[in-house]
RNA sequence: CCGCCUCUAGCUCAAUGGCAGAGCAGUGGACUCUUAAUCCAUUGGUUCUGGGUUCGAAUCCCAGGGGGCGGACCA
């Protein structure tokens, strides 16, 4: 706590003179005190309203201009505006429905108690009493009987007009951001709208919800470099998870048949636009599904995710409209870039040649990298940018897929699909490779590259090897960016416009 | 980790090498139908930090810090 150094003597601070944040906040805790000093408490326990705003406006809305009505109302708010007219102030509360005026009147609510009113700050918590009315002009407001003071802000709000912009500030102090602004709360809506959505369609499905470890001691499941943290009872290092999958497929084997978790992973990687460190991931795991089943649940679950939170399908990318509501195109990933270069590419290819292909077309690649690989990366190079629409890319080599299945009808791609838009990755899903003798080798494959000096790749999980080895059925598997498809829904090019607090580093001082 | 951009009052922004300013918020005053209320008066600054160039630096240079965007990384 910072100490004016305009202040001569401490014990009693000069707030007329003073200006500035320091100054302010000693003019709001002086104000604190005075009421304590008088018997009226500025933080009280609890309050009572009958009335949202919203109900008030649903209500209320269409009354005419200039109406009084005798319908009593209480409800509770932030002051956000204030206009005092001398015995007469308007003010503008909000609660999380909405804003309503406050018509105080010296009038109505005597002379004593309209001092406290005068004294009111924006920002304050208030709990009002009054009659619903619409002024003159048409206005909806409660003519306040009491206004009772909830909780005595000592801090200024942001800039009344311009709200809060800065960036920094806006990630840094969410909660004034929420205060503030309208699309950041819309924003977290949306979020809740499409969690909410994602559960009632799957539980209309017959899928269970489970929890699975947060903390692992092998990170599978994906390629990633995992957060370590470190258990001192148990005198071991543990991992973050950086998926799900694992665990949810041996409540396969186990029988469950339909399970899906919707929880936070963690890839210890980049910080941009469309990453961070921590993020929600859903995933299900389907019994005697296929990815075909998979990728119409994906349609299913998105497409009524956006009914649900924006009351449409229609959804604009770039400026462009789409219907999600229409097929979305299925692109193979060997075709794709095929189709882009004129020569045709597939992971049967000798190296040699697939290495050839990806220096003439800028795409990079390391020694270690297989043909399967190479063609990933001549797709993200060539092709990914050019994907705006919903779109399934299918057939991804064996090589980068060490947990999808075969495609049964080509022995060097499996039968697994990501679905891109906007140039984004938002799923993943596949059908689940159950055979234990060829996910074995598949394991080897990744912990031989882990051994080469790739970090990223996997190491042989015997636990789930051996979960396998008690069968598990047929089964179809997806996982879903949650940020990414609410990032979709709500129109933002930045992951962190979606998280409610992103990953940034401390502040060094706080003000 | 690299490149570019950015950081000025609580908030939103000016000042392009020559006295650090405005609006909002705050303070004092007027006002019983305002709508970002209005009107009069007024307080408030480590110009992110440190160093340098210069008679003179918010401004130019160097280093550091925060943030943004792009890249790298991210199957």
């Amino acid at each position: 706590m910072v100490v004016s150094e305009a202040t001569e003597n401490p014990d009693e601070p000069d707030h007329s003179t003073g200006s500035g944040l320091v100054a302010e906040k000693a003019r709001r805790l002086a104000r604190v005190e005075e009421l304590r000093g008088r018997g009226d408490e500025p933080y009280p326990y609890r309050f009572d309203r009958s009335h949202t705003i919203g109900d008030v406006r649903r209500t209320w809305g269409e009354l005419e201009a200039g109406t009084e009505t005798d319908n009593e109302v209480t409800v509770a708010g932030r002051v956000m505006l204030k206009r005092d007219t001398g015995k007469l102030v308007f003010a503008t509360i909000q609660d999380r429905s909405g804003q309503v005026q406050l018509f105080i009147s010296k009038a109505v609510t005597g002379d004593e108690h309209f001092v406290d009113v005068k004294e009111l700050d924006l920002g304050d918590w208030v709990g009002v009493s009054g009659t619903v009315m619409t002024t003159r002009k048409g206005e909806l407001s409660i003519k306040a009987t009491t206004v009772r003071l909830l909780s005595k802000a000592v801090r200024p709000l942001p800039d009344k007009w311009h709200g809060l912009t800065d960036t920094d500030t806006r990630f840094r102090q969410r909660y004034a951001d929420l205060i503030v602004n309208e699309q950041a709360r819309r924003h977290f809506e949306i979020r809740h709208a499409v969690v909410a959505s994602f559960r009632r369609t799957l539980h209309g499905e017959g899928f269970i919800e489970v929890e699975t470890p947060v903390l692992h001691a092998e990170a599978g499941g994906a390629h990633a470099r995992p957060f370590t943290t470190h258990h001192n009872a148990l005198a071991m290092d543990l991992y973050l998870r950086i998926a799900l999958e694992l665990h949810l497929k041996r409540l396969i084997v186990g029988g469950m048949e339909r399970v899906f978790e919707i929880g936070r992973i963690f890839r210890n990687e980049g910080i941009s636009t469309r990453h961070n460190p921590e993020f929600t991931m859903m995933e299900l795991y389907q019994a005697f599904a296929d990815w075909n089943d998979v990728m119409d649940i994906t349609e299913r679950l998105i497409t009524r995710a956006a009914t649900d939170a924006l009351g449409t399908t229609n959804i604009t990318i770039r400026g462009e409209q789409f219907d999600l509501a229409e097929p979305w195109p299925r692109l193979s990933m060997c075709g794709a870039v095929s189709d882009k270069i004129g020569t045709t590419v597939h992971p049967s290819q000798p190296l040699d040649e697939v290495r050839t292909i990806a220096d003439h077309h800028g795409a990079k690649y390391e020694p270690s990298w297989g043909s399967g690989r190479v063609i990933e990366s001549l797709f993200e190079e060539l092709c990914e940018a050019d994907i705006i629409r919903p779109t399934f890319v299918t057939g991804h080599p064996v090589e980068i897929s060490p947990l999808a299945r075969v495609d049964r009808d080509d022995p060097f791609v499996t039968e697994r699909f990501e679905l891109f838009v906007d140039s984004r990755e938002l799923a993943n899903g596949y059908s689940e490779l159950n055979d234990p003798i060829e996910q074995r080798a598949r394991f080897e494959d990744e912990q031989a590259a882990k051994d080469a000096g790739d970090a990223e790749r996997g190491t042989v999980d015997e636990d789930y090897l051996r979960a396998l080895e008690y069968g598990m059925p047929p089964t179809g598997g997806l996982g879903v960016g949650i940020d990414r498809v609410v990032m979709l829904l709500s129109g933002v090019d930045s992951i962190k416009e979606v998280i409610l607090f992103p990953t940034l580093r401390p502040e060094q001082e706080i003000h």
